[in-house]
Parts: structure tokens; C-alpha cells; sequence
DNA sequence: AATGAATGAGTCTTCATTCAT
DNA sequence: TATGAATGAAGACTCATTCAT
């Protein structure tokens, strides 16, 4: 089988992405791991680039896959509980994405063609956006948040939870640390997702 | 002189991590731009790492310190306009600092030994972090935002900002549609940040 | 032929060993010799070190094998001929070898190496003492020379042939001096060597 | 004083000297270790070949000033004991000087300046067989040892001791097989020492 | 005479890619 | 198509020596 070859070239290197930037893979360690010979690669790819490349995606998509087939419900339980919930998730496909972004990011070139295989705008298409959009969508439809920009909050979300993947992937922290932070953040965001209270509250009420 | 070369190395080193990534960098590029013989850097530092991890802390410094210089007036004005200037003073350090962060990403060693050099948490020691949560807590203090958990808010403020930060760093976007967000960012934010209203508004309050 | 340039290269630090110390040989001194790239040498060998380790036990091997196979004759002849005869095949050998093992004495590590390579103790395992003591041992077993402890012998006449040997390949000089002194050592040998006459004396009185 | 630069250059070269083999000193490591600038080395040395041969000799005279000094006793005790002594002498002035020496041998080129400097013959002028010949001539003048050939049984000597020289420099051995062995060699020097003891005796009696 | 920074040729090694079989 | 040996450009780093001060 002529795919066979091409098969086991990808799932090599997909294997090798798990653990090693791009840059520090050599064309010799996917060939041998691939249990194949040096020149193959040649025959199916462009390039070294365009074998990673392609692994990146697959990996990509497998990463991503498991956490998106499953989203948060929303309307039922607490608001409260609900953000938590996301942020969770959130978090979660970070832990699982950031690493290997973080490793592409020292490859200008093979990010560009990356972000071009997956959807602008950056970050993962929209694997991280998505499921904190549908949630806050489905939740206004209930009535249960505040109604209004959607992008606003839903970029507040992305953004916190980005924060802290960040964090747990490239410094290290104890995982206390990191669930305190979590919960932190998901009551920050509590009032801003509520419905507004009736009560006076301008800013300046002050005066 | 003595120190000139070593002082020419670096404004070349500074240079060429302008726009390109340490990785990219080669101890010639680095002679060839200080208009010097390829040996010299190791008169003056033990390591092209050496060389690279002193230049990106003058880097850094320089680039974050313009920003620190001025921060953000607290007690004045609306929050809605404070929260929004905020917003845009982050989003600005980011954009000055980010892309040399990015490149680092792809470089662990160096990337470890510069966050050690520069203070963890990681992500620039606290150049994000420190201003946001300068404004939130005089502000706090002032009575004219919520009270509570201030490093909940600021991870809200700062990831929301890091997010777009990434945004127009790894893709490029019109200047026009970054604006748009941050302002919806900020506007999001106000919520989280006024005053509870008195009136009743449990996230349960379904029930 | 897969083996050819791995034989190419062998062959190439061999005759570079000739007359060269080992760290007086570039990897591209090797490369060229063997009219071949300069990386070839990094396909078949871990090293340069280690291409070199093991042309350096092919010669010696090559070096020595011509000798071993042609034993000093015990048993026949008298006592001062043949000792005459060990005495010039162990000068010989030595000619053979040492100049390689003298330029490996400025190698610690490569001589390790090789030491270890080739069977300790130290200088070239037993090719000097071995036919030393074979037909020390052969003549003993035959009555013709002293019974008594057979490794004091064995390096008398080692050391002695090793001198000379040391003499003529870091000094040089004439081979009639050369001769004339083997010559003197073998005589002196020769009552080291003879049965306690209980008599009065002589060796060769039988006139 | 113009000198004392000088005299602090061989000082600390010579110290170098006593665990690192010449290629492997670098000027920069003589001139620190001097405390002197780097390019001092070329106001009193022509090169670093020169200042390292200089030491070199110095070292050497050293190391063997202090065994030359003490000769071993002739015309007293038994010839037994007196070789003895003589080959215990004759291997400690090698441990002192051997492991210069074989650094030595690395770098012919140095190895050849430093050889015409000492005298020929190779080995250490004569520091190695003079004290032998010495006591071997006044043995032989006192009737103590058999006449003949002085340079003959020297050599035999001097070569014997100096295979047990080498194999302690170059390989490690315990010191009890160490002393075993040179017992060995002294005992087996007797009977080529002792004068002829009449008894008829021929080696080739085989008629 | 002393300084010590600058030089730059030279070392070993890596690795993406080619290509004859 | 698969093989895997060969290529050769490129990289980081060393160090004896020079020379302006």
C-alpha cells in the first residue's frame, strides 16, 4: 500500500512532536523512528517542513477533538457554576494545546503555514474561543447572563483562561496554586456575566 | 575603551532580535553586525547564550520601561474610561514585548534563563500583572470598584489583554478590528468591576 | 558495496597514523585522504575519535600480526644464539609498534581507550612479553637454562629490548650502534639465563 | 628587575607542567596562572614552544637534581642487596620523570627540542643509566661483579627498570605487585652479575 | 616593557537533502 | 518506490599571536 509509508512517516513524527519542538526533530529521527529509511520522506512530502507540518495538524486535531465532542451544558445549575465549568474546560484543552503551540512559536515560518492549516485568527482556530462562545450564547438565549457583546465577554473568558495555560505550561506551579487561581477567576467573572441587578450603580454615582 | 566591544556586541545582538529569534542568530551575524572578528564575543561572555541572554534583558528593560514610567491615573474619570485606558496601556506593553517573548517560546534553555534573570511568574516577570492590579487596588481603595478578590480581576484584566496581545502578534490583524475588541474587552469588564448595586441578583435567584 | 567507504576511511586514518600523531589528524585530514566529504566520517563512526581508536587497533593488529606468527625456535642451538634471536625479534616488533604507541602517550584518553582495546597491562598487551616468555618457558621446560622465576626474566629482557627500542624511535641512531648494543644486552643475558654450573664457570669453555 | 617576568612565566609554566601534558596548556592558562598580561610571553620568549621548552628543562633538572645527588653505595653488602637498591633508585628517579616524559611524546616536535637540550641519548641524557653504570663500574673495580661489558649489563638494568616505570605511568598498578616485580628483576639480575662460579657447565653441552 | 583586547584561521560536529541502486 | 550512503554548507567555539596604548 503506497499510503502505508506516509501513514507511518506522520504518526512517527506526531509521536515525536509529543515530547520535542519541531526545530530540535531531525528528518533522521522520523525516518528512524518511522522505522523507515532516511530518503522516504522525499517521496511523500515536499519537504521536512511539510511532513511536520502535517503532523502538527493531525495532532492538533486529536488533541482538540476529545474536548470539543463534549461541551458544557448550559441552562441548568447556577451561573456560577456554569463559568466555573468553563473555565475548567478551558483550561483543560489548553494544558493539552499550549505545549505544543508554545513549541511552534519558535518557529516563525512553520507557525505561519500552521495557522494557515487551521483557521485564523491564531490560537487554534477557534478550538479555544468556541466552547466559551456556544456556552455564553446559549445562556443569554435563556436569559440567564446579561445580554450584550458577545465577542467582549467571550474574549474575557479566552483571555483569563489563556493566561493561566500559560503559566501552568511554560513556568511551573503547584496545582493548588493553579485551582485557586481557576476559581479566582471564575468568580471575577461572575458579575460581569450576571443580568443586571436593577439597582442604581452608575460609576459615578458618587457625585 | 575596554567595554565598548562588549558594549557593541550587545546593541547588535539587541538589534538583530528585533526580528528574528535567538535561535536564528548566529555568533556571526552577531560579529558581523558589531562590525567585528568572529571571536571576539567570547572575550566578553562565556556563551553566545551569555551574549543573547544579556541582550534580551537590556531589550526587555528598554522596552518595558518607557511604560512603566507612566502609569495610569486612578480615582479620576469614569471607570468605563479608566477600565478602557487600562486596557489600551496593556495591550500596548504587550505589543512592545510580546514578539521577543514569542521567539523565546521556542527556545526553552534560553527562555528559563531569561525569566529567572527577569523574575518569575513567567510572562515578563510582572510588567503585565503590575499595573493593572496598581489601578484596581486604588481604586478599590478609593470605594469606587468592588471590593474582592483583587488577583482574581487582575488575571481577568491582564489574560483578556495577553489574548489580544497574542492576536495581533502571531497573525495580523487591522488596527481597526484590535480596537474594536479592546474597547468591547473593556466594556465587558466594567460590570465586573462596578460597585454591587444593592439590589437582589443571586445567580440562583431562578429558583 | 556498503563497507567500502567505512573500509576507505580506515584505511585513510591508518596511513595518516603512520606518521602523524592521532591529534595531529583533522577529521578533514581523514576525509580528504580518503578522497571523501568531510561529514562521511559522522555515518560510519560515532567519532572521530572512535574512527581513529579503531584504525589504530587495525594497525596494530597488522603491525603485529607478522611477528607472532613466526615463534623464536626453543630447544636447538645454544643458549647464546638464541637469546641473540629473541633479543633482535623483540627489537624488531618493537621498531613496528612503538612509534604508534609513542604518539598515543600524548592522548590519555585515546590510549585508554586502545589500551583497553588491546588486553592490558599497558604496552600492547603482551606482544612484547609474550614471545619473551614462551621461549624463556620452552627452553626452561628443556633443561637449557636456569629453573627459576620465570617473570623476572621475561622483563630483564623485555625492558632491556624495550630500551633499545625507545632509543632508536625517539632518538636516532646508527643501526651498526644499534646492532652492536642488542648484540652486548644478548650477552649479557646469557649467565642471567644458565644453569648454576656449580663448577668453575665458563660458558662456552667446552672447547 | 627585567628578569623576574621571566622567571614568574617558567615558574608557573613549570607548575602547569606537573599535571597537564603541553598540548594542553594554553598560553592564556601560563599567563593567568603567572598573573601576567597574555602577550607578556612574547617579550622573553620567542614563542610558546620556547617558554614551554625552557620550563620543560627546568623541570627536569629538578625532578632528577635530588636522586643525582645521593649515589647508590658501592663495595658494602651483598651484590644482591646492592642491585636491589640500585633498581629500587633507578625506578623512583622514573616515576619522578617518566609521566613528563610521556606527556612528551605527544608532541614530537618539542619532544626533539627538549631531547637536544638534555643530550642525547634519548630518555633523560643520562640521568637514567649513569647512576647504574656507576655502581656497576665500581663493583666491577672492586672484582664485586663480573667483568665485561659495562654497557651491556647497564642496559640490561636500566631497561628493566624502566619497563616497571612505564607500566606504573601509563597503567596503575597496586604497589605490592610493584615491589614484587622489582624484587623479581634484581633477583634475576644476580646470576648476570655474580662472577663466573667455575662448574662446568656449557649451553650447548647437547653434544 | 607590560597590557589585554582583537584577530581569524582552524577544529569538530550536525543535518537536510540528493541520488544511484 | 524504498534505500541509506554521501554530500557539503554551516555552526559554535578555541587559541596563538599581534599590536596600539
Amino acid at each position: 500500500m503506497t499510503h502505508e509509508v506516509r501513514a507511518r512517516l506522520l504518526d512517527a513524527a506526531e509521536a515525536l512532536l509529543a515530547d520535542r519542538r519541531p526545530a530540535a526533530i531531525t528528518s533522521r529521527d522520523i525516518a528512524r523512528a518511522a522505522a523507515l529509511s532516511d530518503g522516504v520522506l522525499y517521496n511523500h512530502f515536499a519537504d521536512k517542513h511539510d511532513l511536520l507540518l502535517a503532523a502538527l495538524v493531525r495532532r492538533f486535531e486529536r488533541l482538540t477533538g476529545a474536548h470539543a465532542a463534549d461541551p458544557v451544558a448550559a441552562g441548568t445549575g447556577s451561573i456560577a457554576d456554569g463559568i466555573a465549568e468553563v473555565v475548567r474546560r478551558g483550561h483543560a484543552i489548553q494544558l493539552a494545546v499550549l505545549p505544543m503551540l508554545a513549541n511552534l512559536a519558535g518557529d516563525p515560518a512553520l507557525l505561519g503555514r500552521f495557522l494557515v492549516e487551521i483557521h485564523r485568527p491564531p490560537l487554534g482556530g477557534d478550538v479555544f474561543a468556541r466552547p466559551v462562545r456556544s456556552w455564553l450564547a446559549a445562556e443569554q438565549a435563556a436569559g440567564r447572563i446579561r445580554a450584550g457583546d458577545l465577542e467582549g465577554l467571550t474574549s474575557l473568558v479566552v483571555g483569563a483562561v489563556l493566561l493561566q495555560g500559560l503559566i501552568d505550561v511554560l513556568g511551573h506551579r503547584p496545582s493548588s496554586d493553579r485551582d485557586a487561581q481557576l476559581s479566582a477567576i471564575a468568580a471575577a467573572l461572575v458579575p460581569a456575566l450576571l443580568p443586571h441587578s436593577g439597582g442604581p450603580d452608575a460609576p459615578h454615582r458618587h457625585a
